[in-house]
DNA sequence: CCTTAACTTCACAAATTTGTGAAAGTAGCG
DNA sequence: CGCTACTTTCACAAATTTGTGAAGTTAAGG
């Protein structure tokens, strides 16, 4: 979590130099984003919540406090998040208390996995062309579809290489299993 | 529309070739899947539908027909289609009744709008680079996640470049504008 | 112009989803 | 072992979304 060493009356910069209700405001912000893209609501929230935190890393009481939700809520959300691996469950050793973790590279990884979703569809997809007839417009038109999906699947894989060696030309440090400073 | 020609008892293949409740068992399922991943049901099963018409075109009639569901809530689906350009409407001369035509390619082009999406993500993200300040650990995550979309953006077209070349290559006929056989 | 076929809008009912408080599990720690 | 701190589950209330019938609007065709 990102420690709140001071907190001023005015709400604004604290010690630990960032203006809490500024990131407050990003969080909600992107959050109400993602789920116009469909994420449910309190998952995106925790998910920009945790995207906002230094160790990318917050228990749920932290969640439930700066999100102003219930652990109800937080135990929802974050099952959610696990569901389809954006976020990883700790258990801090010696103690009761889970913590939740932005997984390494989330948006590579999820990027990556609509590949299943993808694989779903084209089977589906097939089945169609069976249905229909390859020879009929509509047949073709499935037919063509599919291919674009199997298409946009073989890219998939060369753009993650390339992503890869991008990021290295960028400057960010490899990801060690352990991000905390 | 795709003519039925006759409709038999068993409600099995009729004279236009296609078994009408497989079909309706296909468009439901892959709708269902559309749905799941994010699309508004009557939408789904509308564009469904048309993906699975010979001409890929329907009156508002032949959908609500089609699918069991009212003009009111064909009306919803069609606005929406419209909206994210899935979908086209199109006036027949000389009469009242709006066709629904699946756009070109739509895939190629849903995918590309995909774009809208991340470069909106992407303002707001660097907004939240400036709040938590690029030098913290937030920052530079999120930093590194700007770069990821950035990059995407730039991969997509030339991806979609790649796809034109392909889509050649496996000898699906050129778009005109009107696909009616 | 009037009739009428078609689409849209609106108010509402139904269904679904969402979030909560409270009870019930779990597992550290004495 | 059992106390206690935490998490999950459950039943329910609230909010939102979804789809409908019916009234309203537009425009083709006589």
């Amino acid at each position: 979590m990102t420690s709140e060493t001071g907190t001023s009356e005015t709400g604004r910069t604290t010690r630990s130099g960032r203006d809490a209700e500024a990131v407050s405001r990003f969080v909600e912000r992107f959050a109400s984003e993602m789920t116009e893209a469909g994420m449910q609501r309190m998952a995106s929230r925790v998910f920009a919540a945790l995207l906002a935190d230094d160790d990318g890393s917050m228990t749920s009481a932290e969640l439930a406090m700066a999100l102003q939700i219930s652990p109800a809520a937080v135990s929802g959300a974050v099952n959610y998040l696990t569901q389809v691996s954006m976020v990883g469950r700790e258990r801090e050793p010696g103690s009761r208390r889970d913590r939740y973790r932005l997984i390494d590279e989330v948006w590579f990884t999820t990027f990556a996995s609509r590949d299943r979703v993808l694989t779903r569809w084209e089977s589906t997809l097939r089945e169609g062309v069976r249905i229909l007839g390859k020879d009929t417009p509509a047949g073709a038109r499935i037919a063509e579809t599919v291919a674009f999906f199997e298409f946009l699947q073989a890219e998939l894989v060369g753009m993650m290489d390339r992503w890869g060696e991008h990021r290295k030309t960028l400057g960010f440090p490899a990801h060690d299993g352990h991000a905390d400073a």
